[in-house]
Formats: structure tokens, C-alpha cells, sequence
RNA sequence: GGGCAGAUUCCCGAGCGGUCAAAGGGGACAGACUGUAAAUCUGUUGGCUCCGCCUUCGAAGGUUCGAAUCCUUCUCUGCCCA
């Protein structure tokens, strides 16, 4: 495949969802040239589920894979086992293995939703990461500096916190420098988050007589909460939600995100995204946006039909307030209304399933209820408040 | 090797002998409002046979009428000095 330096293709593939280049003109240069480039992205094993936050720079890969470079991905195997050797819940490396196996597969489900992994080079960095020895680390090591560790920003605030650093983070960013020396890469793609790490293979590379590696940062997005989107925060829209579920959990974002999020996780043209910009502007109702970006999500990760049944899902269930057409059923032991409550699954427990009847949060076939000894019939429908519905058989 | 801090309910983080199921914040859930599962406001947030009872504050013992709070040992985490 021919590489492809259409001028404003380009330009959309240095700022779209970008939040820094470097070194912008360098590469805007190697772009034009029409050489074919080696496009890094690091993998992380551990976490099974890939969100919306992470398919920024999977969408940045799809842009170069578009124009015809070569996409490296770097699984990192070395640094996710062997780095968690220290912490006491670690397993047997085997065992680590298969887990790491397992991930990969997972990951390469999902991200196969947004580029073609068919095409793309995938190396485990345990590869040549357990090859080197205190020589090459020696080298590797010299490269930096103590202080250029220690002024890191996050490293730095730790370090005032009084919090543990440990010395094998500091190694890390060498492992992933050296991964960009291992494969010759032109192109590094990450967070913000990741700057220093990603600088590494920029330190590296000269003194293994490579060019420098150019770097694409992406900015962290917030989820849900309008927090950092973080598995460990759980306001992730992750890839794998079910189109309801996705749906819905766009519509939650804060409206300041809107934009944002159709930049930088979607690739509805720029110009339609600045007529949304506009509009927004013009004093639009965010929800109508909010919307199409629900249904551009869905329809990107599940297809046009799923998208079509979420959104109208949504309007009936929230903006009409129907009964929406789909609920799960259940054939419960007691049909006594706390009991279907908590055999639901709707409430955690009989305490939590009372005090949502207090609340006035449940209702049977439409109607509130308030006793907690009511009974439910076959074929009743059971709300708990705006979203949970059961049916019971 | 030595010194010193700390481990609290989903998370962060107060409490430091009774009034503690444990402040506050976050999250979550519910209600009001709304052309949003936005924002805002209000309420709830260990369990139960629920005006009472039971189980929680790293683990195990102990002191006390009474402990998350005091003592002992242990486990883990972190910091500092060497």
C-alpha cells in the first residue's frame, strides 16, 4: 500500500485527539516525505477491558494505519510480570502467562473493532527484555540522569508525599525506551501521562544509532463522573458494554465533554464536530448532542441496528418514561415484593430493598409501592427507579 | 542493622476509652426538577426477624463495667538514619 501525505489528512492526524507533538515539524516532514513509518503503542496486559479512554490512541493507530504506515504494538509482558514480582498478590510467572495470553486475546478483540490487526506487527517485549544483562543496563542506565528521574512530575510529588518510589519504576521507563530501539520505531503514540516514558525512546535510540523517535500524546479524558476515566475509578465506558448500557452511560457524561469526546473518540468529520461546536454555542440543548454522540459510540462498536435500538431505548425508557419492550425475567421463590427486589438483583439486600420502597422508588405495573409486605404476581413488571426494570413469571 | 509512622465502613479520609454503625468528601442508590442516566437541590448509603438486635475499624490475645480508641504479640505498608 502506497503511503498516503494528503496535506489536510496530515494535519488532522497531528491534532486531532492530540494534546502534544513531539517533534511536530520533524514529523509533519517524515509525513510528507512519503517514507513508510513504524507506529508504537504499548499494550498493557493487566487489564482485560479497553475503554473509551484507551481508544484514543487505537484510533490515532487507525488514522496512521489509513494513510499506509506500519503499526507496531508492543505487548508488554516483561514489564507487566516482572514488574509486579515485588508485590506479594503476584503469581507464579506461568500463571502470569496465561493471564497475560488470555488479556492479549481480549485486547486484541476489541482493539480489532477499530483497526486492523491483521496488518500489524505485535511483539511480546519479554522478547528481547529478558536477554539483556547488567552490561547493557549499565549503558542503558547512563543515559540519564538521577535528577531528570527525580523532576518528573509525579515521581516528584510522590517523593514530597513522603510515598514509596521504588527503584524499579524507576528502570521502567528504560524497558520502554529500549522497546522503541527493538523496533526501530518512528512514531511513539500515549498519554499525556506517559511523557517521560515516551521521551525515553527519544534519549535511546541515537546511541543505538537510530533516528529519534516522534512522539503523539493524547490527552487523558474523564469518564463518566467528570473524573479521570480510570478502570480503577469505574467511570469507564468500556468497549465491550452492551449498546443499552453504552448508550445510556453517554448520555451521563458532563455536557462540557461532548465535544471533546466527539474529537477524540470518534471520526465524525471535524467539520461536522465544529457545526456541533456552533450549536453548542448557540445555546442548543446539550442532550440532543449528547445523542448522536451516544449513537455515533454504539454505532462505531456495535453497528448502525444496535445504535438505532439503543437510542430509541433511551427515549422511551428516560424521555417518554415508558416500560421499555425487554426485561429481564424472573421466576422468584417468594413473590413477596422485598424478596424479587433482592432475588433481582435490583437490591443488594433486604435493608436496601426496603429503604428503596421508602423512597418511593418502586413501583409494580406503574403503581408506587409502599407496603413492604406487598406481593408481586406472575407477569408483574418491577421498576427501581428510573433504570432497573424485572419482570416476574 | 537501627529509629519512626501507619493499617478505619465501596474509595479517600476524620475519630484516639463511653453520646460510634463511626465526621467530611467522592462514588453509588432514591426523590424533586429537567426536552439529558447533565447540572442543581434533597434524602439514603453494614446486616437483620428494623421503635430492637447482630456483625464491623489489619490479625490474635489482654486491661476495663465498657475499646476503632489503652497494652502485648504478630502480619503488612511506608518514611528516615546507617
Amino acid at each position: 500500500m502506497k503511503v498516503i501525505t494528503d496535506d489536510n489528512k496530515i494535519q488532522e492526524l497531528l491534532e486531532r485527539g492530540v494534546e502534544e507533538v513531539i517533534d511536530k515539524n520533524h514529523l509533519k516532514k517524515r509525513l510528507e516525505s512519503g517514507e513508510k513509518l513504524r507506529v508504537k503503542l504499548g499494550i498493557d496486559p493487566t487489564s482485560p477491558n479497553l475503554h473509551l479512554g484507551r481508544s484514543i490512541p487505537l484510533l490515532k493507530m487507525r488514522d496512521f494505519q489509513e494513510l499506509g504506515h506500519q503499526l507496531v504494538f508492543i505487548v508488554g509482558d516483561f514489564t507487566g510480570v516482572i514488574g509486579d514480582t515485588s508485590d506479594k498478590e503476584s503469581e507464579r510467572p506461568m500463571l502470569e502467562q496465561e493471564i497475560v495470553k488470555k488479556n492479549m486475546k481480549n485486547y486484541v478483540d476489541q482493539a480489532g473493532k477499530i483497526i486492523d490487526i491483521s496488518k500489524c506487527e505485535v511483539y511480546y517485549n519479554s522478547e528481547w527484555l529478558k536477554k539483556l544483562t547488567y552490561v547493557e543496563l549499565n549503558e542503558q542506565a547512563n543515559m540519564f540522569s538521577v535528577a531528570e528521574f527525580i523532576a518528573r512530575d509525579n515521581i516528584r510529588r510522590r517523593l514530597e508525599a513522603g510515598t514509596r518510589v521504588s527503584l524499579r519504576e524507576v528502570l521502567y521507563p528504560l524497558m520502554q525506551g529500549y522497546d522503541s530501539v527493538a523496533v526501530k520505531a518512528d512514531v511513539e503514540l500515549g498519554g499525556t501521562d506517559q511523557r517521560f516514558n515516551l521521551l525515553a525512546g527519544r534519549t535511546m535510540q541515537p546511541h543505538y544509532k537510530q533516528q529519534s523517535q516522534d512522539i503523539i500524546m493524547n490527552p487523558l479524558m474523564a469518564g463518566t463522573d467528570g473524573r479521570k476515566m480510570s478502570s480503577s475509578w469505574g467511570n469507564t465506558v468500556n468497549l465491550t458494554d452492551e449498546p443499552n448500557e453504552m448508550f445510556g452511560k453517554i448520555m451521563s457524561i458532563p455536557d462540557e465533554l461532548i465535544i471533546l469526546y466527539f474529537t477524540c473518540m470518534t471520526r465524525v468529520p471535524m467539520e461536522i464536530v465544529e457545526e456541533y461546536t456552533k450549536e453548542m454555542k448557540k445555546g442548543e440543548n446539550p442532550r440532543n448532542l449528547k445523542m448522536k454522540l451516544g449513537f455515533e459510540l454504539v454505532r462505531f462498536y456495535h453497528g448502525e441496528k444496535a445504535a438505532k435500538i439503543a437510542e430509541e431505548y433511551f427515549i422511551n425508557t428516560f424521555a417518554k418514561k415508558q416500560t421499555p419492550t425487554d426485561i429481564p425475567e424472573l421466576k422468584p421463590t417468594s413473590y413477596n415484593i422485598i424478596e424479587v427486589l433482592v432475588e433481582s438483583g435490583l437490591s443488594t439486600g433486604k435493608s436496601d430493598a426496603r429503604r428503596a420502597i421508602e423512597q418511593g422508588g418502586v413501583k409494580v405495573n406503574d403503581e408506587k409501592i409502599e407496603a413492604f409486605d406487598y406481593d408481586t404476581k406472575p407477569e408483574d413488571v418491577i421498576q427501581k427507579g428510573k433504570r432497573f426494570f424485572v419482570k416476574v413469571k
